[in-house]
DNA sequence: TAACGATTTTGACTTTTGTCAAAAAAGTCG
DNA sequence: CGACTTTTTTGACAAAAGTCAAAATCGTTA
């Protein structure tokens, strides 16, 4: 019944061991609506799933919040800044409803990929999903204008529009939310 | 003098047995300009690193192509579907410039991430460093206007102008050929 | 329910980018 | 070199999206 380890399961076989190791490492947090998961500059951070809630990663470019993701119910989550490389990250994480969450912290995966070689498969293909999943929003961005790309976010994400204002989801197609807006009168 | 084994060994320790197996599996070839590394449908594929020469990689999108990504010298270069998932490409991939290249097909490279489990820290941090890459493009996509986009790829791959057309780089930016000349008018 | 703040919509206008056609420039090869 | 192809540029116009300001709607809570 843990949401991250149950997730990890499901890109490759964990040994009694590992998981084992994997339950001390584990932890369950709650988090009210507008807390933040990490806050831009932290180095310290987690992968992590949530259970039930919703979190958005925003950054901020030239005094305006961009929305870069959405984070829903069961799906490995995090910050590619300092969950992979150990540095200061440029966005911010924060809760769009109550959320329980379970996370690792970068530093007890990391020990994990050291002492378990295999744990390291579930790593890559996690980061090779990630790859596969980012290179279909670069092409939506490259190839689609504002309209399709609110269908293709309809079609990939439907629950994005029941549970997340307008303004957010404006910014994460990189339009004005008054262009979404009159998108969404048709 | 074997630029993939090279470049394996910037992201982690190979092993002596390690590398001895990647000298069997990795071969070099050499290409012609306008000749296919990769066709949309294969679903054998590899890993590449071109030792000099130039790629591009692009799909098509309502009759058009669409240039997904360029390949440059000594860096680690594949195409997602067939390498990670083992599925038919859903791009080609095509040589720009007359080019010599080191390559590992993803059978193999399986082969190795299943019997040393150490190699997987390398082809996990591999497509880690994808995921920045492509989350870097993202933001470009999403937050830059064209002027501005053709500026971060002058940033970034500052080859790129003098190496590629015009035309290929205007896809690629996710604009027309007729604006990328008026911003390059400037 | 009334009042407040936040979010969404609308209108008028500007800027950016795309489309289509044609001309100019650059590259290739006998 | 000269003919041919490909690439790049230019012009006129159309479509898409942004900006700014104001009004309408929605949600919350006293």
């Amino acid at each position: 019944m843990n949401a991250l380890i149950n997730k990890f399961k499901e890109y490759g076989n964990l040994s009694p061991e590992i998981e084992e190791e994997l339950n001390n490492y584990v932890k369950c947090k709650t988090r009210q609506k507008g807390d933040f998961f990490l806050k831009q500059g932290q180095i310290v951070s987690s992968l992590f799933v949530i259970e039930t809630g919703l979190v958005r990663a925003y950054y901020i470019k030239d005094n305006r919040e961009v929305n870069s993701w959405f984070g829903f119910e069961n799906i490995i989550l995090g910050s590619a800044f300092p969950v992979f490389y150990d540095k200061p990250s440029y966005e911010n994480i924060q809760f769009l409803e109550p959320s329980t969450y379970y996370y690792i912290t970068s530093k007890d995966l990391n020990d994990l990929y050291k002492r378990f070689p295999k744990m390291n498969t579930i790593g890559r293909k996690i980061a090779e999903e990630i790859c596969v999943i980012l290179e279909e929003r670069i092409g939506s961005l490259q190839t689609e204008n504002a309209e399709q790309r609110y269908h293709s976010l309809l079609k990939f994400q439907p629950d994005a529009i029941q549970r997340i204002s307008l303004g957010h989801i404006a910014s994460y197609l990189g339009i004005t939310q008054e262009t979404l807006s009159r998108i969404r009168r048709k």
